[in-house]
DNA sequence: CTTATATTTTAGTACATACTAACTTTTTGG
DNA sequence: CCAAAAAGTTAGTATGTACTAAAATATAAG
């Protein structure tokens, strides 16, 4: 039943994937957001969002956003396996960095048959998360797709392990793992200061100082197991904590 | 000294090697010889060799003919190289078939980094042909260039091994696989029909008949320890035999 | 030599993708 | 509710790459 798709543009493929990494729910992704995700000026994005339309991938709201169709959220799903399934790839079986994976799938995502990524995945045996924590879709486009809280939202004395990271940028990445964090961690939330200052934390057992910018690209899953331990001070800043909500980025 | 050449594109580049494949020491690529091989209206190759021309890695005689200049040969050899290493990873490192290797490394060879490229080549122990016996030009771009003999312009009694063959056809290679036709098979003519009639010759020790269509694609080098074997009738046929000239394809 | 054929280039067009500048619509803050 | 700011779109242009049809040049045949 799959419809021959007639071959889109690598380009076309980066679009879908970037709406749906952008749209959240029921908030479409805005045509800056996208602009910016993908290093190309608005105006631009306008124009392939009403191709992409026009082939009944993403559905356009005039001034408001867009989101996929089915058949768009598939093509972005498989793009999304296949990206995940080469970072897992290059960093288990030829040795590449973590933090340096991602420019390189961002690339050859295009390029790969569907017959190379499943013998990848084969190899390798059917991974469900990437270097960095990222679930891969099945072959059949079903994935994980719950959202984590990430480390700026947690409050103190919060226990979590942490799921996932964001991979776009190396210098970051490094950083983080340099400090231990990296999928599978646990963490523990010490200290938070108010008007976005440091976050103070726990990481096995060293302790961590974190500015709430790489805090934000860190998603964690609750772990009662350390959650217990500290006290739980009542957060005492000015800011009304606005929930950071879920894996952006 | 390498100038950070402004990336080419995919196409570009697939110009640059059927350049490369296609001239012939003095005789520079023929248009419609280039037209032909990419698949391409002559008019549009036209079109491109002068965007190659300006880019300084072509050098074209106007009704005449198009030759790599030093920059569009280097070019040429790093992406045959990442052709030939890509196509030797595949089969041995992931399980493709040897005639199917040819379609997804024309792909991957235009969005696999270099560092991607010297990884594959040195977890394969830094091979020196790829699966279909075609050299591989080392990362500093030297390439064992020797023309080999097509069986086709064997004469009766002759031995050789089989060196190379073209990978373009998989349906042809898994013909000629499957009669034990493969890069160092050892053979022998044993009568050569005229008027471009078949080739009856001996591999391994099964008799076979091959079609000189097929026979082209398959170039050998002499073997002495199996040439002397059969007598030397003098070729019987009437049409002058062309020496059918080298690895082209 | 001269013409017919083969080869190659030019002209004109199209599509994908990008840009900047100018305009329109929506959202926000007073 | 309204003006300013933010978000998004349109207009006009550029580049890469392709096509067909027509013209130019080179080569082969008589
Ligand atoms: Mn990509
Ligand atoms: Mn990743
Ligand atoms: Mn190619
Ligand atoms: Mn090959």
């Amino acid at each position: 039943m799959t419809k021959p798709r007639p071959e889109l543009t690598g380009q076309a493929e980066d679009y879908l994937k970037a709406i749906y990494e952008l749209e959240r729910g029921d908030a479409p992704a805005g045509t800056n957001a996208l602009a910016e995700r993908l290093g190309i000026a608005a105006a631009s994005v306008s124009g392939m969002l009403q191709r992409l339309a026009r082939l009944g991938l993403v559905k356009t709201e005039r001034y408001r956003g867009s989101r996929l169709t089915e058949p768009g959220r598939a093509v972005a799903l498989q793009l999304i396996r296949r990206h995940r399934i080469i970072e897992s790839y290059l960093v288990t079986r030829l040795g590449f960095a973590w933090d340096d994976v991602h420019h390189e799938a961002e690339q050859l995502e295009h390029a790969a048959s569907p017959e190379l990524i499943e013998r990848m995945a084969k190899v390798l045996g059917n991974p469900t998360a990437d270097p960095h924590g990222a679930p891969i879709p099945t072959a059949e486009g079903r994935v994980d797709e719950r959202r984590f809280e990430s480390i700026a939202a947690l409050e103190p004395g919060a226990g979590a392990r942490v799921a996932r990271m964001s991979d776009r940028d190396p210098k970051l990445l490094r950083y983080l793992a340099g400090r231990g964090i990296r999928p599978g961690a646990r963490i523990r939330i010490e200290a938070k200061e108010p008007f976005d200052g440091p976050i103070v934390l726990t990481v096995g057992r060293e302790r961590q100082t974190l500015a709430p910018g790489a805090a934000a690209n860190v998603w964690v899953e609750p772990d009662a197991s350390v959650s217990a331990a500290a006290p739980k001070s009542r957060a005492r800043g000015g800011t009304p904590k606005r929930r950071a909500s879920g894996n952006s980025r």
